[in-house]
DNA sequence: ACGTGAATGTACTAACCGGTACGTTCTTGA
DNA sequence: TCAAGAACGTACCGGTTAGTACATTCACGT
């Protein structure tokens, strides 16, 4: 659907010119989804310009409809390459080699600093729940990539319990969603809370005690 | 600025004709500003079309830009109405005849309730925190509102400390910002984490159940 | 080496949308 | 009672923007 034309495979040619190929519709598809991914976690799928997407790439507004088939379609698209890729970065932690506590810690505050560290991620979610999810529900490809999203804090969870380090009668999917809220809300919302508190949420200091906050209030939430 | 219009005073006329009067312009703007108000809060402010907004009032576009100098201005006074309403909702809780720690639970519960029951306040903030917090930083009205809004944590946790309940060193804000990001999340992020997650957040029964976890998770991060 | 389809550029369009020109009706104070 | 200004309606405009028609260049299998 989102992929109209087959890609080139590894079979390229004999002639070698990696960077300057001219015509590459892998490279400019990739390219045209970079930036649309940056323009719609700038500006929203209202906000954000096909024409301005089209200038910042190497190609034009054309090219952008070759591969896409609308706006909307593209933006689906850059809402799967972005979980897709999230949910890559959350399967690079291994925590299995750790003490439930401490693998509680790593877990938490390995949230809180991908997290931080993916804001454009974090404002295409933003974006997507003003939306009320309607484009992430039309991808099935999304939902299937999200279903181990769960699994790091389940494994951990129930290792904890099995040592009689964390309580009982905790629901995964609800400590999940402590921890993602504490985490999401440092980016998602740092503009109107620093305007108002008048506090700078970005310094290495700040966002040290931060976190170190989240991690101290999910960790003694397990305790028994 | 947002008021380029003196409105009409207490002293209205010897004739009342209450509800039909056919040129009222505190009720046209009252109106302008409820039907934008709710466009603002469904759509963001990219989204939301000046057009649909005239098409649902009781008057036209025409007298949009009569009361407002621009779309933006629109915005931010619908701003400025949210938070005004939001900050007076809060200024209604009575916690100092509670003990502490049952003054936290109620606190909390409190915020998660109505920030529950105000879905477009959330999506305004959603919205706003899209733009990075540029029309709040424009109006000096909506921070002089937002000042008292952290009060509220502040006197319960140091009436805990000082009762010896609630532990040290734990930095107000720092508690706010915890408490409104649990709550926040449930409303803010609840169609994308419904539909990875497949729960209902909306239910009776799992808002009862997500309630006392946020609760129960900001007691323990205090107990000592 | 060549034809066929993939990949691309240029220039355009139709609809949408924020904002306004212009004229009318109502209200109010003297 | 009667200006004068506040409050309002209708009809319109000009820029913006998603999307496309048409022509062109390149890649590749045979």
């Amino acid at each position: 659907m989102n992929e109209p034309v087959p890609l080139a495979t590894a079979t390229r040619s004999r002639r070698r010119a990696p960077d300057t190929r001219p015509y590459d519709a892998e490279k400019s598809l990739a390219d045209i989804l970079e930036v649309a991914t940056a323009e719609f976690a700038d500006k929203g799928l209202a906000g954000a310009r096909i024409d301005e997407i089209a200038a910042a790439t190497r190609t034009s507004k054309r090219m952008i409809y070759y591969h896409f088939e609308s706006k909307e379609a593209l933006y689906i698209a850059v809402l799967e390459a972005a979980y897709r890729r999230i949910r890559a970065i959350e399967a690079g932690l291994h925590l299995d080699d750790l003490e439930p506590d401490d693998a509680l810690r790593k877990l938490v505050a390995f949230t809180f600093d991908y997290q931080h560290d993916n804001e454009p991620f974090i404002r295409l979610v933003m974006n997507e729940n003003m939306h009320r999810g309607e484009y992430l529900a039309r991808s099935s490809v999304i939902q299937e990539v999200n279903v181990p999203a769960i699994d790091a804090v389940r494994r951990v969870y129930g290792r904890g319990v099995k040592a009689g380090v964390f309580r009982r009668d905790v629901d995964p999917i609800d400590l999940h969603m402590s921890i993602s809220a504490l985490c999401f809300f440092n980016v998602a919302n740092r503009y109107t809370f620093s305007l108002i508190f008048k506090r700078d949420l970005t310094s290495a200091a700040a966002l040290r005690a931060r976190r170190d906050s989240v991690v101290e209030m999910v960790v003694r939430y397990l305790r028994k």
